[in-house]
DNA sequence: GTGGTCTAGACCACA
DNA sequence: GTGGTCTAGACCACA
C-alpha cells in the first residue's frame, strides 16, 4: 500500500487518491483487483471515512475506479482512464517547469535533475 | 511588474511574493530596489494592504526583501536569499519530477516536455 | 501554559511564539502534541484569533510546529527546528556580549551576572 | 566614528545613540569633545535630521552629553553618566541572559561563548 | 470543528 | 509617508 503525510500540507483526500493512481502505474493494482472498504481504509489510516469516501469518488469521476453497490470498489481496467492519468500527469509537470523557470533554473538544469533523479524507464 | 490573477485560487499573498521573486531572477529588480509602499501596492492591484504586508513580511523572513520602518521596503542583496530561492526551486522540481515519475511518465517524455515549454535560458 | 504582558510593547503575536519555543525548550510540549486551536487559544488569551494564527504561521515556517486543515496543530519532532533554535538563542546571545562589551561591562563581570541570573541548567 | 546598518532593523535613532555610548566607552570621544552638529551628522549618515536631534534629545536626557545653545553639543564628563551607562548595559545584558535561559542555552554554554566571543577585559 | 486567507479600518513607531 | 500590529468579522477548504 502506500503511506499518508499528516504533516506535508498535501490534503490527505489528495494523498489517497495519488496514492491508488500510483499503484495502478506501478501495476501492483490491475483491472478488477478489489479496493479496500471506505471503512476498512479510514480506520487503517486513522482517518475520517468520509476523506476515503470523497477519495473514491474523485478516483471514481475520473474513471480510475468503479464501484458496485452493495459489493465494493474496484479498479477500472478501462485504458481511457490510464491516458487521462498520463494527460493530467503531463499537465502537472508542464506547470512546474514554468514555477521552476520563473524562479530562475535553466533547461539544462532541469535536464540534469531529471537525469539524476527519475527512475523511470527512459522510455514508455 | 507582475499580474494578479484573482480567479486562480493561489492565495494572492502567494501571487505577490512569487511575482518579485520572479523579478528579482529575471534581474529586473537588482539589489538595493526600493519595492512600492504596502500602501502603494495595495492600492495598484485593489487589495487590501494587509495582504501586501504579509507578503513583504514572507519576502523578508526568507531574506528576498528588507524592510526599514519610516523608510520603506528594499531588494536585498545578499547573494545567500537568491541561492536559497534557486535551492528551493531544485527541491520543488525534483517532488515534481518524483512526482510524474510515479504517475508514469518516461523520462524522455519529460526532457521533451521540457524542450518544448520552457522559456528558461538554456544555461545559467 | 504561559502569561501575556500586554503593557510590556512586546507584539503578542511573538509573545506566543516564544511561549511556545519555551515549553518546548523545557520538555513540556514533546513532538505529536496537540496545540490548543487558533480559536480556543484566541479567546483563552482574549485575542484576536488573526493574531494567533500569525503565531502558529510564524512556528509553522520555522518548523517548530506543524499544521493540518481540519485537524489542528502539534509540536514538530523535527530535530533540526530544536537545532535551528537553539542556534538562534546563541547567535542572539553573542550579539548581547558584543553589545555589553561595547557598553564597557568585563567578562568577568559578564560571568557574574549569568551566575546570579540564569536559572538554566549548568549543562544540557 | 561608526556606521549604521539600515537594514539590522534597529532604529536608526537608536543606532546613533548606541554608537555615541560606545565612542566614549572606548575613549575615541572624552568630555568636552565636541560632536557633530545635527545637520552634518544627518547630511554624513544621508538620515533624516529629525533623527540626529532625537538621538541627541535622548543622549542629553541621560546625561551623556549637554548642549549649548548657539555653540552645540559636547560629550558630557559627568562621572554619573557613565555609571548610567554601565547599570542599563548590567540590565540589557540580565535580560538577554533570559531570554537565551528560555531558549534552552545552559549557563556552561552561555559562559563558554563570553569567553569565545568577549573582547573585553578581563575585569574593569 | 480545524487551519488559512482576506477585507476594513484603527493605531503605533519611526523618518 | 513608511512599515508593522491588532481587532472585528466574513468566508473557504478540509476532516
Amino acid at each position: 500500500m502506500f503511506q499518508l503525510d499528516f504533516k506535508s500540507g498535501v490534503p490527505i483526500c489528495d494523498q489517497i487518491v495519488n496514492g491508488f493512481i500510483k499503484l495502478k502505474a506501478l501495476g501492483v493494482l490491475k483491472g478488477g483487483d478489489q479496493l479496500p472498504s471506505v471503512r476498512a481504509l479510514a480506520s487503517k489510516f486513522s482517518v475520517n471515512p468520509n476523506t476515503v469516501q470523497k477519495s473514491y469518488a474523485i478516483l471514481e469521476a475520473n474513471g480510475i475506479i468503479y464501484s458496485v453497490k452493495g459489493k465494493g470498489s474496484f479498479i477500472s481496467d478501462d485504458e481511457t482512464s490510464a491516458n487521462a492519468v498520463l494527460e493530467s500527469a503531463k499537465r502537472e509537470f508542464i506547470a512546474a517547469i514554468k514555477h521552476a523557470t520563473d524562479l530562475g533554473l535553466s533547461t539544462n538544469e532541469m535536464i540534469n535533475l531529471i537525469k539524476q533523479n527519475s527512475t523511470a524507464k527512459e522510455d514508455t
